[in-house]
DNA sequence: AGATGTGAATGAGTTCACAGCT
DNA sequence: AGCTGTGAACTCATTCACATCT
């Protein structure tokens, strides 16, 4: 009953990618329906969130019957807006930065890498998988040239705060931060950090456990 | 008065990597002592909550003055056990793993990637940043030899069950995952995912609302 | 006075269990 | 019978507010 909502719990959100990811290889596989604890049983998932989730949005199956998948995945395709095309701009092209630029770019159409800066000016002119590396200090008008609306932070440390007001200048609506800083979220822009060392570090509390 | 304790939250867990890199931001400033609110309007964080989280695993402070900043690094440092050094293998030596090979391995001495392994023959043999690539067939005899801890998955989706059997027969205890796919959890073995298509599309969502 | 450490209060997120539809 | 959608119960997490110590 609840009408299309104003903003999911990130936690929902993070695991409709999942459901959809799930789904869309259920379709690859042939499968037509599906119920959720089929898709929890096949997927290490569970049926009650499953349901719980989608429930935030609407209503998307049968009683009696389940979802139908394709109909399910397409609506959760547009529900996570896939059906624009999203431009990024990666600031930082070294190692991760490079690599992430082949990453998105690759296979997929609702994400696009358009530009990507950096202020090495060795770098500059450089082709990585098509995607043009431009001067830093021109990123204003390279987003603006582009409509790029998500930024991707992958500079050390010490540059990643210039980096974040860079974009914010710029005006990108969403970032990615991949650099080991904390950022002030601004309202208006989505902040996401993406922390590789704190992902160790929780490993090796564990691995350090009796 | 909480005892050092068996297991914490998640959560609280990653956020002591956060307090710990701010009091080691601090540290190279040359500030010697912080109370809980100083270090949160500094970086954006919440004192209540630095308090309840140190609260996890004993007491760091001084009521009425704050907390010694290399003393409260040092003990984050080894409750993380950070102190020993940790040996990763990265399965999958592609775009994505050969830069977290020279993202991983550089000043830093928790952690060492001690070995890369890759399916496709032409790769093998060939060293990324010191790390050598060897066959993926000899996944378990690299672990073994290395005494490796940590896995890290950077295969294709397809290929990515694959390289989890693998490293859960080669015994090691922790396992980070990129790949876009949904692993069983076994116990006994940390598993966590870091998977950028959900953070991209999590983006998107937001950036669809109105 | 000033800051920690902590019980109590609140809020978020998950699981349960069942009414209601096919 | 079978499965969704959902209120109620429960668990986990954050915030408040204050007793306690320097």
């Amino acid at each position: 009953m609840s009408g299309p909502n104003p903003a999911a719990p990130p936690l929902t959100l993070n695991r409709l990618s999942v459901y959809l990811r799930c789904l869309r290889q259920l379709e690859r596989e042939g499968v037509a329906r599906v119920s959720s604890r089929q898709l929890a049983d096949r997927f290490h998932l569970s049926s009650a969130q499953i349901r719980k989730d989608l429930a935030h949005f609407g209503e998307f199956g049968v009683r009696g019957v389940g979802y139908e998948v394709s109909s399910l995945a397409g609506r959760l395709h547009s529900l996570l807006d896939l059906d624009q095309r999203h431009r990024l701009v990666i600031v930082g092209m070294g190692n991760l930065g490079s690599a992430l630029a082949r990453y998105f770019g690759f296979n997929d159409d609702s994400f696009e890498v358009v530009a990507g800066v950096d202020s090495s000016p060795g770098r500059v002119g450089e082709r990585v998988a098509s995607v043009l590396i431009e001067p830093f200090s021109e990123l204003v008008r390279v987003v603006r040239d582009s409509a790029a609306e998500i930024g991707v932070i992958t500079v050390p440390a010490e540059a990643a705060e210039a980096a974040y007001q860079g974009l914010l200048e710029a005006g990108v609506r969403a970032i990615l931060n991949f650099a080991p800083v904390q950022l002030q979220e601004r309202p208006g822009v989505r902040l996401k950090n993406v922390d590789m060392r704190i992902h160790l570090e929780e490993m090796s509390y564990f691995l350090g456990l009796p």
